[in-house]
DNA sequence: GCAGGTGGTGAGAGCGCTCTCGCGCCCGCG
DNA sequence: CGCGGGCGCGAGAGCGCTCTCACCACCTGC
C-alpha cells in the first residue's frame, strides 16, 4: 500500500503551458474559447504532468459531485438471493458511466441505517439518489424525499398515489400478470389459482391485481398468500391443494415461489403440466430454466429498470443527453414485460 | 425534484454559538481539547442550524474523502447470475459503514473500461480500493496496482505468487476441495471424476488442485473442463459418462455445473446418489437446495469474506478499530470452507 | 512574586479549483 | 484615421473547511 504521489495542481500545468489557471481551466472544462494553440499547448501540458482534476476543489465551488447515490433498502436477504438487484445495479452503473457519474452505494438493514442514509443525502454528498423501496410502509422513501435530494425510485412506492412528483421505474407488474393468467386461460385451465407475493410491496399487489382483472369472478379460495419464497410457494400450493384439489393451473408471483409450488405438485403426484400447468414472474436465471420442468414466466426487463431510473434522474438534473426522448420525464415510468414460455405451461 | 436550500457552514455555526470556526472544527470533529460548556453550546448550534460538514471542503484540505471503491470487473454476466457478488458487496458494505466509509461502486465491461478505472482511482477520489479480480489474464490488478491506490483484492490474483505486497482475500478453495473429494472417497467411491471451472480464474485452479491432492494417482480421462455455467456441466457430464462409463462420483467446480451434471445423470438413468454420488461447491442458495437431489456442496462465508476485505483495507489505510486482531496484515487471508451436505452425496 | 509551563481559544493562511470581471487586442465601420 | 465592440485571456476573489501558531489566561514551583 504506497502512498500516492503528490499530485499536479492546475497552477503546475498553466506554468508549464505558459498561460494562466484560468485557461487550463478553461481547457480542462471543453476549451471553449481558447485558441486551438493555447489548447493543444495545454493538452501537452496536462499530459506530460499527468494531470488529473482534484474533484472535491471543483465540487467545493460547483456543488456538485457527479455523483449519484443509489439506496437499497433491504432487511431481508431476498434481493440478494437473486439476480434482480445485481441486474438493475448494472444498467443503472452503465447509464452513469456513461454520463461520467460515480455510483455511492448505500445499502440499508433496519431502522438504524435510516438515520444514516438520510443524513448523508441531506449532507449534499450526491448530486441525486435512486432508491428502491420495496415496502409498503417504508419510511425510507418519506425521509428522503424530504432531505431534498432529487430522487428516482425503482418500483412504485406505496404512497405515490398522492403525490405527483414521484419519479418511478417500474414493471408492468400488472399487465404481465394479466398475461400469465390469460395464457393459463388460453390452455383452456379453469381453475387457475394466484400464490401471491408479499402484500405489503407494490409489485405482490400489483401482480395480484392482474390476475384478479382476468379472474374478476373467481373462486376466492384459489389466490393463496406467500412471500416470494421458495418455501413460502411450497406452503401456499399445500393450502391450495387441500382447499381446492381440482385446480389446474397456478400463476406464481415469482420464480422462487412457482419451483416451491412444483416441487409439491411433483410430491402430491400432480404432473406438470398436464395435470396442473405452473407460470412464474421475473424470468429469473438459471433457476427458471432449470427447474423440472422448465418455467414458463413473465420476464422483465431489469437491467433496463436500471438504466432508465439513471436516465431520468440525470435528465432531471439537466444532465445527459438534451431532449433524449423529449419531455419523458413523467412522474412514473412502466416498462412491459414479456410471457416466456418454457415447458411449466 | 427540489432545489437543496443553502446550506450553513461552520462560520454561521461559530457565529450562533459565539466562538471561532476553529473552535466549531474542532467540536465537530470530536471535541478534543474544548471545554465541555463550549462544546455543550456548540452541539446545541448545530443542531439548531442543521449543520453537516461539507464533505468536499474537508477533503479539500485533508485529503482524505472516507470513500472506498470497489471494483467488479465482470465482462461476463456470471457474478450477476449468482449472489456471490451481492453477498461480498454486503458484507463490505457494513464493514464500510461501521467506519464511516462510502463505498463507491465501479463496474466495469471490457477493456474500455480499465483505462476509466485506472484514471478514476489514480485521481484520488476515493482511499482505496477493493478489486474482484476473477480472471488470470486481467490487466485490471496490474493496472490498479500502478495507480498507487492502496488495495486489498477478492480472491487470490494471478500473479500474487510473485508479489508480496499484495494483500488479497479468498476462500480455501483448495482445501474445500479436498474435502468434497474426501467425503466422495469415504462414501466408498473410487471413480471420482472431477469438473472443473474456467481455467482462468484462479479459484478454478485451486479446486482443480484440491481434487488432485486427494486424487493424486487419477486417471485423468476422469477430469473434464468446464466453465462454471449449467451447460459446461452439461457438456462435462456428458463427456465424462462416455468417456468412463464406471464413474461413481462427480466432484464439480461450482454448485451451477453441478447442477448441469445432475441433469444429464437424470437423462442418463443414472441414480444420485445410488450411483453417482454428486458434490458443489459455493453453497449458492437457493439453487442448491432445490436440485434434484438437494445438493452436497462445500459452502464459503462469503459475506464474511467481503467484511475482512474491508477490513483489511481500513486497516492499511490506519482507520479500523486499531489492533483489532493485531497485526492480522498478511498478503492474503484466506478463508475456510465447510461442508454441507445435502442428498447428492 | 516572578519565570516557566499548560491548556483553551482565535486569527489567518491556505487546500485546488471555478468564475466573474476587466483589460488589451483586432476587427469593422463611419 | 479614429472609435466602438467582440473575443481571448489573466487577475483575483472566493467555495468551506482544517490546522498551525500565537496569544492569553491561569497555575505551578522556586
Amino acid at each position: 500500500m504506497t502512498d500516492t504521489a503528490p499530485r499536479p495542481t492546475l497552477e503546475a500545468v498553466a506554468a508549464r503551458a505558459g498561460v494562466s489557471r484560468a485557461t487550463v481551466s478553461r481547457v480542462v472544462n471543453g476549451g471553449d474559447g481558447v485558441r486551438d494553440i493555447l489548447v493543444e499547448r495545454v493538452r501537452k501540458a496536462v499530459e506530460e504532468l499527468g494531470y488529473v482534476p482534484n474533484q472535491a476543489a471543483r465540487s467545493l465551488v460547483t456543488r456538485r459531485h457527479d455523483a449519484i447515490a443509489v439506496v437499497v433498502a433491504e432487511p431481508e436477504t431476498r434481493v440478494f438471493a437473486d439476480p434482480f438487484f445485481a441486474l438493475q445495479l448494472r444498467g443503472i452503473s452503465k447509464e452513469l458511466t456513461a454520463h461520467d457519474n460515480q455510483l455511492v452505494l448505500l445499502l440499508t438493514e433496519g431502522r438504524d441505517d435510516h438515520a444514516r442514509v438520510g443524513r448523508y443525502l441531506a449532507g449534499g454528498h450526491v448530486d441525486g439518489a435512486l432508491v428502491f423501496s420495496l415496502h409498503l410502509d417504508d419510511p425510507l422513501p418519506e425521509l428522503i424525499q424530504r432531505a431534498g435530494v432529487p430522487t428516482v425510485f425503482g418500483g412504485r412506492p406505496g404512497w405515490s398515489g398522492d403525490r405527483r412528483d414521484v419519479v418511478y421505474v417500474d414493471s408492468d407488474n400488472r399487465g404481465g400478470a394479466r398475461d400469465a393468467v390469460r395464457h393459463l386461460a388460453g390452455l383452456g385451465r379453469t381453475r387457475i389459482a394466484h400464490i401471491t407475493g408479499a402484500l405489503d410491496q407494490t409489485s405482490a399487489v400489483d401482480r395480484l391485481d392482474g390476475y384478479r382483472d382476468v379472474m374478476a369472478d373467481a373462486d376466492p379460495r384459489l389466490i393463496a398468500e406467500a412471500d416470494f419464497t421458495p418455501a413460502g410457494g411450497e406452503r401456499a400450493m399445500r393450502e391450495l391443494l387441500g382447499r381446492c384439489p381440482d385446480v389446474d393451473a397456478v400463476f406464481a408471483a415469482n420464480d422462487l415461489t412457482a419451483s416451491g409450488a412444483l416441487r409439491v405438485l411433483r410430491e402430491a403426484g400432480r404432473r406438470v403440466p398436464d395435470d396442473v400447468a405452473v407460470v412464474g414472474f421475473d424470468d429469473m436465471l438459471p433457476l427458471a430454466e432449470q427447474t423440472d420442468p422448465p418455467l414458463t414466466t413473465v420476464r422483465q426487463d431489469i437491467e433496463e429498470m436500471g438504466r432508465l431510473m439513471a436516465r431520468l434522474l440525470l435528465r432531471g438534473l439537466d444532465r445527459g443527453t438534451p431532449r433524449e426522448g423529449a419531455g419523458d420525464t413523467r412522474s412514473g415510468v412502466v416498462l412491459p414485460t414479456t410471457l416466456v414460455r418454457r415447458a411449466s405451461a
